[in-house]
RNA sequence: GCCCGAGUGGUGGAAUUGGUAGACACAAGGGAUUUAAAAUCCCUCGCUGGUAACAGCGUGCCGGUUCAAGUCCGGCCUCGGGUACCA
């Protein structure tokens, strides 16, 4: 073997061998175990960042694991390969957004292979390819005959000077992001999945993940927000019509002194015929932003509509309000309003001058809403003549009440609400998959036939910058359905579409079907998925809702997607900026900032760049293009091969946490690497070793080999259990530090030292394959590392005879003591009470209690 | 605003079920080797006091539970993710 550890050989060489011998390209085989390994796939943008590596290395380390356990390992890849900013940078660089995506594939395909990720590249897909779209496209139309699709008008963002749609991200303090023209809200129709009838399963079935994170699992409870309330309807006064609301605090209904309906809702636009002030308002509520932030930060406003509403219980007229803070789209359009129990009403009340009535109480005590509403779940109080009997009802009761009288009257119902909207699918862009239904020229709408499928998007376009090419071409739309004229929807898909079903996708990517049942139902449900935390709600969200939608459609047989997630943190960088001339802050690249300058305790003061400006150094933060502190992980695989990144970014920090990036970690990883390497030549060069002979072992060498044994298990819990890939790195660590230190004087240490290396080998696979592959086949074995199972533990070579036991005396440490691993507790207790600490602390004192924590530790509480 | 997280030495982090706070690294300082440098190896390294032994303090802040709290409970602060058309 050679002497020096030189990455960009030992790594050409084994990702050649991999790819001669297909070695990750993987078939259905009833005969092993099977594991589907998934990481999320990545948006073809142009370059992996380190977030990709992250992910990827976390996905390649349980994979590659799962393989050494013996199992049939499913790692696939694609490209999540439509999307917006292939459409920013077409219109940047003068081409269109195809030709951009695919060369971007080509050249992000390529780094993938340079950091040595076992995928089956066999099963390699991109989501803008008529051979995946087309069944998304056939899907959709099974769920429109399903009776899950529907259309209905929704706002999006306006550009009046553009005269397009824009992306949130397109808009920049409430205006155009190319031409700075103040955004208004327009409502068009678009097409909806109703992901609500699925609602309930959703969240009941949150209770099957058990090997997802709390985390997650609270957050999309919470996003579906399950609710328990009451509809009632409100009559309007002098008319025979009505508009309904609905609350999930039924119990203070009696304070209602107002309602609020939607700037959109028809009696705001019926009132607005004859009030000038109404309908300024209306016209201003047109061009909010309708985001849920963006709802909770604005100034909440109204105006009165004149109208007057019959309160269904007491019969007394209550105002009704236009008001910014209720949507159209949202709920019934209409909110019944309780200034004194509701903190939102109570600050609209007091500054529209509306009146404020308490009608809860607190069980213990007076009810004071003269500063703020009282919102808490109380007593009811002041009912009034119309209903007495709920005076001094609770929260429950009162609803029970309300609940009966409403129903008997006519007037209200109990209902479960969901806070989960529908999916609205539509988007106005080009880069998508198109969606597939026309318009006859009868006006008919339906599904494009299966036959016309796939609806091709064309690639060949030129991008104006402002119009879909779909949308400016009038040719493009026109077809013949059923020997009519027919006109193509000219919408594309949402993106999270795609992302939604890819996973089952791999497991037959070549299939002439959406997904061959057989080969799906061999490899579902994905053992382990791995992405950022960011797609809690989302893409999580239509991931499992679609595995639910493909499972009644009859094309997997099991109720959810994956069984294991893990959801990995964000990478962060140093950021720099100096000032320029004109006050705005220019950001430098870590790599071009120098530190001059550290504080005694080496943390930076001063850094320049290379053209001599003076920068601000601001911390770790998010690596970003707009802090032009993103790593290059290219250049950092060139400087120090893949396999030294891969370690640093599995050592640096558990894979749920934030990572933070520092070359010097980075060069310490390279190092470690080294010293196995040497170690591994050093004991390599000495010649072949004889057969371990356990039992002629001295302690010493049963002492290393103890450590041996208990690295072995922890590193297998911690890849395995607990996913803590940082402890497993750690503890190997130490095992080779201890090994460097091992004396090599008989065949038996040599011996020992060959058993030890090999599973060291093994242990660090999953995270340095390269270098393992070399080191395996250094160590005299024919077979290649990936042929061959994780290490064994050797239960026997654990056993200790003596254990260490903590002492303290009223919780605090003064002795250890070392004794018999059999020893019982007035054996501890005895040694503890001898131990100098302890009777320094306890001198003087009575001891009132001993407590013994078997073979751990003993505290003497004393006073 | 609302929902979900995180906060531990100079730094990244460890402490797995309430039981030794700071494993393993990085940085820094000192030393060996070297003509020199790089590389490598060895030592020190939470804070305060003390030559030391040792003592006290210490896990964002305030309070509580417990023999024992980084870990559990209540109330805050700061930072991050999401908030439905970025992916």
């Amino acid at each position: 073997m050679q002497e020096q550890y030189l990455p960009s050989e030992i790594e050409a060489k084994v990702q050649q061998h991999w790819q001669d011998t297909k070695t990750f390209e993987v078939t259905e085989d009833e005969s092993k175990e099977k594991f589907y390994c998934l990481s999320m796939f990545p948006y073809p943008s142009g370059r992996l960042h380190m977030g990709h590596v992250r992910n990827y290395t976390i996905g390649d380390v349980v994979a590659r694991y799962q393989r050494l356990q013996g199992k049939n390992v499913l790692q696939p890849i694609g490209w999540d390969s439509f999307g917006l900013p292939a459409e920013n940078a077409a219109i940047n660089n003068k081409t269109a957004p195809a030709p951009w995506t695919y060369e971007n594939i080509d050249y992000m395909k390529n780094q993938l292979k340079m950091l040595g990720f076992g995928y089956d590249w066999s099963r390699e897909i991109a989501t803008c390819t008529p051979e995946y779209y087309r069944w998304e496209q056939w899907f959709f139309t099974k769920l429109y005959d399903k009776g899950l699709v529907y259309k209905k008008t929704a706002s999006v963002n306006w550009c009046p000077n553009d005269e397009t749609v824009l992306a949130n991200e397109q808009v920049q303090d409430g205006c155009c992001w190319r031409c700075d023209t103040p955004v208004v809200q327009k409502e068009i129709p678009q097409w909806f999945i109703k992901i609500t009838d699925y609602a309930e399963e959703l969240l009941n079935d949150i209770d099957q993940l058990d090997e997802w994170p709390e985390q997650v699992k609270t957050m999309q409870r919470n996003w579906i927000g399950r609710s328990e309330g009451i509809e009632m309807t409100f009559q309007v006064e002098g008319s025979d019509q009505s508009f309904d609301i609905y609350t999930t605090r039924p119990d203070t209904v009696m304070g209602v002194t107002y309602v609020a309906i939607a700037a959109g809702h028809p009696l705001a636009q019926q009132a607005a015929e004859n009030n000038p002030v109404l309908a300024d308002f209306i016209e201003e509520c047109k061009n909010a932003d309708t985001s849920e932030a963006a709802m909770a930060a604005m100034e909440k406003k109204g105006v009165d509509t004149g109208l007057k509403a019959i309160h269904p219980l007491t019969g007394k007229l209550v105002p009704i309000w236009a008001a910014n803070f209720v949507l159209m789209n949202y709920g019934t359009g209409a909110v019944m309003s309780v200034p004194g129990h509701d903190q939102r009403d109570y600050e609209f009340a007091t500054k529209y001058g509306l009146p404020i009535e308490g009608v809860i109480k607190p069980a213990d005590g007076e009810l004071d809403i003269s500063e703020e509403a009282y919102t808490e779940k109380g007593i009811l109080f002041n009912s009034g003549d119309s209903f007495p009997e709920l005076d001094g009802l609770d929260f429950q009761a009162a609803f029970d009440a309300i609940d009966a009288r409403l129903s008997a009257e006519g007037k209200g119902k109990r209902q479960v609400n969901y806070r989960l909207r529908d999916w609205g699918v539509s988007r106005q862009r080009y880069w998508g998959a198109p969606i597939p239904m026309v318009t006859l020229a009868d006006g008919t709408v339906m599904p494009t036939p299966e036959d016309q499928l796939p609806v091709i998007l064309p690639e060949d376009v030129v991008m104006d910058g402002i119009q879909s090419p779909i949308k400016a071409d009038k040719e493009w739309a026109k077809t013949q359905v059923n020997g009519q004229e027919a006109f193509r929807e000219t919408d594309t898909f949402d993106t999270f579409m795609e992302s939604s079903w890819y996973y089952a996708r791999y497991c037959s990517p070549k299939a002439d079907q959406m997904l061959d049942p057989a080969k799906a139902n061999y490899w579902l449900p994905v053992d382990q998925y791995i992405g950022g935390i960011e797609h809690a709600c989302m893409h999580l969200l239509y991931f499992r809702f679609f595995h639910k939608l493909l499972r009644d459609i009859g094309l997997v047989n099991s109720d959810e997607p994956a069984k294991r997630l893990l959801t990995q943190g964000m990478v962060l960088a140093d950021a720099f900026y100096y000032t320029d001339e004109k006050g705005a802050r220019v950001w430098v690249s870590p790599n071009d900032a120098k530190v001059t300058e550290t504080d005694d305790k080496g943390r930076i003061v001063k850094a320049v760049d290379s053209q001599g400006h003076e920068l601000v150094y601001t911390g770790m933060s998010k690596m970003s293009k707009s802090k032009n502190n993103g790593i290059d992980p290219q250049e950092m695989v060139d400087k120090y091969g893949a396999d030294t990144v891969r370690l640093f970014m599995m050592f640096a920090s558990p894979p749920e946490l934030t990572l933070e990036w520092q070359e010097s970690s980075v060069e310490g990883a390279h190092r470690f690497i080294k010293r196995l390497w040497k170690l591994a030549h050093d004991h390599v060069s000495q010649g072949p070793t004889v057969a371990l002979d356990v039992a002629s072992l001295d302690s010493a060498q049963k002492e290393l080999r103890r450590e041996l044994h208990k690295t072995i298990a922890k590193v297998g819990d911690d890849i395995e259990r607990r996913q803590m890939f940082n402890t497993a790195i750690a503890s190997v660590m130490e095992l080779m530090n201890r090994l460097q230190k091992a004396p090599m004087e008989s065949e038996q240490d040599r011996a020992l030292m060959q058993e030890a290396l090999c599973a060291v080998v093994r242990l660090l696979y999953p995270i340095i394959p390269h270098t393992s592959f070399e080191l395996w086949q250094a160590l005299g074995h024919e077979e290649t590392i990936e042929n061959v199972l994780w290490p064994v533990v050797d239960e026997s070579a654990l056993v200790e005879d003596s254990k260490l036991i903590i002492v303290q005396v009223n919780g605090k440490l003064r002795a250890k003591v070392t004794v018999a691993a059999d020893a019982d507790k007035d054996t501890v207790e005895a040694a503890g009470m001898a131990e100098e600490g302890v009777i320094k602390h306890t001198e003087g004192k009575t001891v009132r209690k001993v407590i013994y924590v078997p073979g751990k530790l003993l505290n003497i509480v004393a006073n």
